[in-house]
DNA sequence: TGAAAAAATTAAGATAGATTAAGAACCTAG
DNA sequence: CTAGGTTCTTAATCTATCTTAATTTTTTCA
């Protein structure tokens, strides 16, 4: 357990000296966690943003009951949560679970309250993150909005090619907005070309 | 023409002294832009960030010359640009339209960035315009994922009431990424019930 | 005010993608 | 190593939504 990583990707927008990075740390809670289980679930109020050291996480909404609807992945060296619930402090609409045994540090709401009060660097890094994170959004609806089944896929395998290594058939499709049994029919289309 | 309704809008999340609002005021542009006239086209460097005063504007993004896809609206009181474009200066990848006459209040990047230097609460406030904005986009995706059509008018409508009053089928039908006559069905089926 | 343009509606035929169901190929835990 | 559970595939059928095209209604602006 390091926290070179992350204050690698802190560094990436913002500078911090020793004092700050050690306040920084000392707010940080390291947590494991094994395939399969579940950082976060439904109705739960949602305690923490999460920076993936290692591993790989997946953030899906279940609806009505049955059919799953993949939000988005994480995989080292990003960061989620159930965004909407942790800024309010609300039960969660979401679940986050792990795709394989991960390594995360932990940030509360009330911890990161205080960080950006003593350190306001922070500020402007969850600018910056909460920036890209609403392009990257906006661009998967555009995407949503304009493009096939099909296209979606390719744009998918060509984005995150690391991320479509670790996950199954079936997530890709919740992703995709897709059935199983279509995305199947879609990659055999595309082996035959 | 007055700052009364930014400087409200600012005063959300961020309280400014005089010498502060008084900076802020002077980096702002005033511009007034006709209905049905562009505020930014494809392929034009994204100069701006609109706060828009009053009016209303839509993005959207033309597919292939023929379909658009609508990526938002934004009436008095809201922020809109063309954000990855905005951020990186690239030349855009969206159109921005007056739905209505409108008046805006304009932020040039190098300006927002001079502001974030010399008034570093702005950071504050833009992470939270920025954390609401990913919060949004991330809802409508997971609607987009798992309702029907007829849901996510329903959705839309009842989300923003002001804005399906100012806007065309056509232009709600290209947000919630149908066709103008798969609504117009939709909409037929629900007044018969 | 009236002509032209744009938007909205209707309806018929087409299709992307869903559903169901069954078998084959895998994990994974005991 | 094996049994039970997932996942993946295939194929038939079904349905939500698209396309096209014609007609009506509404809006625009000269």
């Amino acid at each position: 357990m390091t926290q070179d990583l992350i204050l690698k990707n802190i560094s990436k927008h913002i500078s911090l000296n020793e004092e700050e990075t050690a306040y920084f740390i000392s707010l940080l809670k390291y947590k494991e966690i094994a395939k399969k289980d579940r950082l976060l679930k439904e109705g739960e109020i949602c305690k923490n943003i999460n920076y993936v050291h290692s591993g790989a996480l997946r953030a899906f909404y279940n609806h009505k009951g049955d059919k799953e609807a993949t939000i988005m992945f994480a995989i080292a060296d990003w960061w989620i949560t159930d965004m909407y619930c942790f800024v309010g402090q609300k039960p969660a609409m979401m679940y986050i679970e792990a795709i394989e045994d991960s390594c995360l540090f932990q940030l509360t709401k009330q911890n990161l309250d205080m960080l950006f009060v003593k350190v306001p660097k922070f500020e402007k890094f969850f600018r910056i993150l909460m920036q890209n994170a609403y392009i990257r959004e906006q661009l998967r609806i555009l995407q949503n909005l304009s493009q096939s089944a099909e296209e979606r896929y390719d744009s998918f395998l060509s984005k995150y090619p690391q991320i479509a290594q670790k996950i199954t058939q079936k997530q890709i499709a919740s992703y995709l907005g897709i059935t199983p049994e279509f995305l199947s029919a879609l990659r055999k289309n595309k082996a035959k070309v």
